[in-house]
DNA sequence: ACACTGATTCTAGCGTTGCTAGTATCTCTG
DNA sequence: CAGAGATACTAGCAACGCTAGAATCAGTGT
């Protein structure tokens, strides 16, 4: 079975290695630059080399955002885990969901914006998408009313936030500004 | 002057037909439907023309824009000119925003979402613009502290809420109780 | 050691996209 | 009624996602 098991190996090390360059070039000159021809020269292989681990362009991408989502928990999970004040931790998570935005923001942008077969909130979700959710409901404390839907509107919040800067529709400066009208609206 | 006048009117004519036609087109089948060569086909002419009217397909999504724009500023100049309690005029223009974004998803796709070269929050912005923002700081009522902050991250919340849903990131259910949630928050 | 078989990868190409150069046509002017 | 200028067309380019079919490589059995 060992000649099989490396096989299996070396697909899936070309399987990282299409995503990371993906994610490369995405993050270097936005989607719109990675095409399948040339993703296929970043990997030195050709084009329908992609079919065979993906079943088009969404699927990396959608592959791509799958690993932000196990990053974006990561994260988030930080702050949540750091038990301070609890005004502090939604201040902190809502600074590390945005920072996570501006760090990244090809990922996010693949994640959260461009059309996606990702299912959300059902039982296709996948774990870190459910894991990144509840951290921001876990930040807005217990013995709230209605606590997915609070977390909801703070989550279209802080994305409102996000795409609405990145796309140049909201002024780049007062980002501290609105943070901090969002905690006092949403603490306690 | 009467046949240049003849002339400019027979234009200014077929503009119009082709933001109909593209309207019409996204609000059936979506952007990506919105090729150069179906919208020529619609309006019975060949595809350069186009070209003679906006510099391209860009243009014309931003066309449409600007008009979604004064359609917007009016139904939230509605809302807020019926002066009854203040809390009632919030709510009316969220749910008007809300109820603008689930009549017009492509309009609005076209205004907030997608990639556009519309200046927003500067000297260039389309007058509709600046006053369907100046109507969600109204909404909010007078004497508040850093208006333009509190209505921008109020504007971000809605406008999460809308993007999220409409790509199905949330769910459709709930969005009464998910709006109740955000009037609270932003309400006196 | 060698031919066979099946998986793997490549070349080449399809149909579509936004956009444009160059030609033809059509309209108004002198 | 002929010339000039605006107007709209045909035809084509480069790039896109994706795929069929040929070629090449690897592992197996005799």
């Amino acid at each position: 079975m060992s000649i099989a098991e490396r096989r299996e190996r070396q697909r899936a090390e070309r399987y990282d290695l299409i995503l990371a360059a993906a994610r490369e070039l995405a993050e270097a000159e936005g989607w719109d630059a990675v095409t399948t021809r040339r993703l296929a020269g970043l990997i030195d292989y050709s084009q329908p080399v992609l079919y065979s681990h993906f079943k088009g362009k969404a699927d990396i991408m959608a592959a791509v955002a799958t690993r932000g989502f196990e990053e974006l928990a990561a994260r988030l999970r930080m702050e949540t885990a750091n038990v301070t004040g609890a005004r502090d931790v939604l201040r902190n998570v809502c600074d590390a969901y945005l920072g996570f935005a501006r760090s990244r923001p090809v990922i996010y942008e693949a994640m959260f914006v461009l059309p996606t077969k990702i299912k959300f909130a059902s039982e296709e979700t996948p774990t870190a998408l459910r894991a990144a959710f509840a951290e921001l409901v876990a930040a807005l404390g217990p013995d709230r009313q209605e606590p997915e839907f609070l977390a909801e509107v703070l989550w279209s919040a802080l994305h409102g936030l996000v795409v609405l800067a990145q796309s140049g529709r909201i002024p780049a400066t007062g980002a501290e500004a609105r943070l901090n009208v969002l905690v006092q609206k949403f603490g306690r």
